[in-house]
DNA sequence: GTCTATAACACGATAGAC
DNA sequence: GTCTATCGTGTTATAGAC
């Protein structure tokens, strides 16, 4: 269903080569999202970020195809400091619902600059013909990151996980993960508050309906559940 | 946090209240809907809705106040739609995943003719300061219509609920019933073929599901779980 | 209240010259 | 790589007609 060729020519910009082309790259990048923090998503015009980082409106579509791409390069930038600024945080920690409160609530915590125009960015995420829905081919790269990311937090806590299990649970993790993500968009509480609340209070039941799981009179469930998840891919 | 009063003035074009207006009103939605499955929705300009209407722009716009709000008036007509064909699919059936397989079945085929253009419709759905967001204030009205609904489903069946999740499952199937959608937006197979089965083997599951919350054991993450939904409200 | 006609605006995006 | 000029879009404004 996936995974065939296909051309991909007029797709992304090319990645410059000369120390210059990614200067202008890096330049035209930091802008936006100084721009989408300050003035959120849609007020912030391609015209408007590229006057601001002294290029023309040509140069910056040279760079990024579209402005949804702009948002696309935030988001892999921001996996990546995810994976930084979580490590350090779960090293020593064994318990998994602490674990997943500190990989999910890192997340959001490094996300909170952007939530005032995190409605545009979700506007197109949600969109699955656009290149940046979670779902798309070009959002693979860092969503497959993202999952091995739970299989690391998985594998570095003290939890027993049915076997079962075991394999469909990062995706699974990162699923619950988006489903944060889905609730602290529309949070409109101070500091986004309660999205952490839900974080705190969320994390420990994930762990509890794992151990569930084990409980006699689930098995037949639960394969049910894995069967169904398998043949959806 | 919701339900107080604001001024919705400048919000929707007036109902029209002669006859004539109505119709007019109809006309344009109904060439709208026309254009949006022939065509797509980013392809169907307002002008060429005004055209194939033989209406004029401005008078577009006086009856909907934005390209959206010609997906809202959809939405609202669907979810009519919706009960006045599943009630009577539901007539005399009393296994409960039937009749949610009846009920979210029934939902999709009705909109199956939109599938084409159901990312542009879900990307504005999925933006919180939308009015067209399920969560927002002008999607109240269609959203409690609908869970009432469930309500309706649970109620005809003779499935045995557990006390505790009575009130709050009518809400939970409505979220059921979304995720069935976004699969829905996101299925590219033939005749959506796979949401069908999804619809068809998740239907028992959640059903299973329930009356697993009878499980000894299962007692006390349930009451966490509804505890945790009530105080995000 | 309903409707027309048309011009104008700012936007995302593109073409093509340099 | 970078620019300017231009396109088609959603939307609004204007000025009026029935």
């Amino acid at each position: 269903m996936a995974g065939y060729a296909r051309p991909v020519s007029a797709d992304a910009p090319a990645q410059p080569r000369s120390v210059k082309g990614e200067q202008t790259r890096e330049l035209i990048l930091s802008t936006a999202l100084r721009l989408f923090r300050e003035n959120g998503y849609d007020a912030t015009t391609m015209r408007v970020i590229a006057r601001e980082a002294s290029v023309s409106v040509g140069n910056a579509y040279y760079y990024f195809a579209s402005k949804e791409h702009l948002i696309q390069a935030f988001y892999d930038s921001l996996v990546a400091q995810h994976r930084q600024v979580a490590r350090p945080r779960l090293d020593g920690v064994r318990d998994l619902a602490t674990r997943l409160r500190i990989t999910v609530g890192t997340h959001i915590e490094l996300t909170s600059p952007y939530h005032a125009f995190a409605g545009g960015f979700f506007k197109t995420a949600a969109d699955p013909n656009s290149p940046l829905s979670p779902f798309s081919a070009q959002s693979t790269p860092a969503r497959d990151e993202e999952v091995a990311f739970f299989a690391e937090v998985l594998d570095g806590s003290d939890a027993k996980i049915p076997q079962e299990l075991r394999a469909e649970l990062p995706e699974l993790l990162w699923l619950y993960h988006m489903g944060v993500i889905m609730y602290w968009v529309h949070d409109t509480s101070d500091d986004v508050r309660r999205t952490f609340e839900l974080i705190d209070r969320s994390a420990p039941l994930v762990v509890k309906l794992i151990s569930l799981s084990r409980l006699p009179g689930t098995k037949a469930v639960l394969q049910d559940v894995l069967s169904l998840l398998h043949s959806l891919k």
